[in-house]
DNA sequence: CTTTTGACCTGACAGC
DNA sequence: TGCTGTCAGGTCAAAA
């Protein structure tokens, strides 16, 4: 489920709940996530104050004094903040329990988030150290994009869902900036010029800031303590409309496979 | 180096 | 009501 948008409304929802807390207890009900959950968490937590709340990539950091929290969602994760005494769920694997009397609580049905520690400076973990630039960052801008494209082969949707050349694009925000940029998602990237390149950074940006947007605006129903947190569904330009009409030109949108992922274009609009 | 493929998991859904 | 097959929003590691 979550792309770069869903994980910032997350921060958002859970900063508040966590910066300044300090950590009274670690639950650790099913350790084999992507990677295996570090046993001494509790060790290691217990007692330090939360210092803040970043994302990097598709990352959640909780930072402390002497190291970092590394959450990540996967396909199918989810982090809320419920009351201590909240039954866990059958999915329910990991539990952060703050001096609040809350806890942040991590949902996962298919395992491949993650929770992991990096002690010192995150950006020194592994997984986090070789990404490439925030795309709402200004790093990757179009320079950084003609330069990071020459000489690669490959279709541009690829490309830009590669974490080495710009981080937090997934399939669904990948199909609707390629749409909003005109550009068909099986085009070689060496073959972008520098205005498109110009064209698709806007794009991805737009498409990022207008769906954090959106989520902010559902982030009301993120703390609740029944239901699902409110990810939020959005107005699809083509993602998941297979067969239905552009909404420019009316052109039926069309879906192709890359790299075993779905990829929807309007072959009208999409060059 | 780049590109492609498989792997990790469970749940929802379509079709028989 | 099962069963089987397919698909799902991530991303790393190995193979080619």
């Amino acid at each position: 489920m979550p792309e770069l948008p869903e994980v910032e409304t997350t921060l958002r929802g859970l900063a508040p709940h966590l910066v300044g807390q300090r950590v009274a207890g670690v639950v650790i009900r099913h350790p084999q996530l992507r990677w295996p959950v570090p046993k001494d968490l509790t060790r290691l937590l217990h007692g330090q104050a939360i210092r803040a709340l970043r994302r990097r990539a598709k990352y959640l950091l909780v930072e402390f004094d002497h190291g970092t929290l590394i959450l990540h969602l996967g396909m199918s994760g989810s982090l809320r903040i419920l009351p201590v005494d909240n039954p866990p769920d059958k999915h329910d694997h990991f539990d952060l329990i703050l001096d609040s009397g809350k806890l942040m609580r991590l949902r996962d049905p298919r395992r491949f988030g993650a929770v992991l520690w990096q002690g010192g400076d995150a950006a020194q973990h592994p997984l986090l150290a070789a990404l490439g630039p925030e795309p709402l960052e200004k790093e990757f801008s179009a320079a950084y994009l003609y330069q990071a494209t020459r000489g690669r082969s490959a279709a541009i949707k690829l490309v830009i869902m590669d974490s080495h050349v710009v981080v937090g694009v997934g399939n669904i925000y990948a199909n609707e900036a390629l749409f909003r940029a005109g550009i068909r998602p099986q085009l070689a990237a060496s073959k972008l010029s520098r205005p498109r390149c110009t064209k698709l950074v806007k794009a991805i940006r737009q498409t990022l800031r207008d769906a954090i947007k959106a989520g902010g605006s559902t982030l009301r129903d993120f703390v609740n303590s029944s239901g699902e947190p409110g990810y939020f569904q959005q107005q699809y330009l083509v993602y998941g409309r297979a067969g239905e009409p552009c909404r420019q030109c009316g052109t039926a949108i069309s879906l192709i496979r890359q790299g075993q992922r779905a990829s929807y274009y309007c072959p009208r609009c999409q060059r």
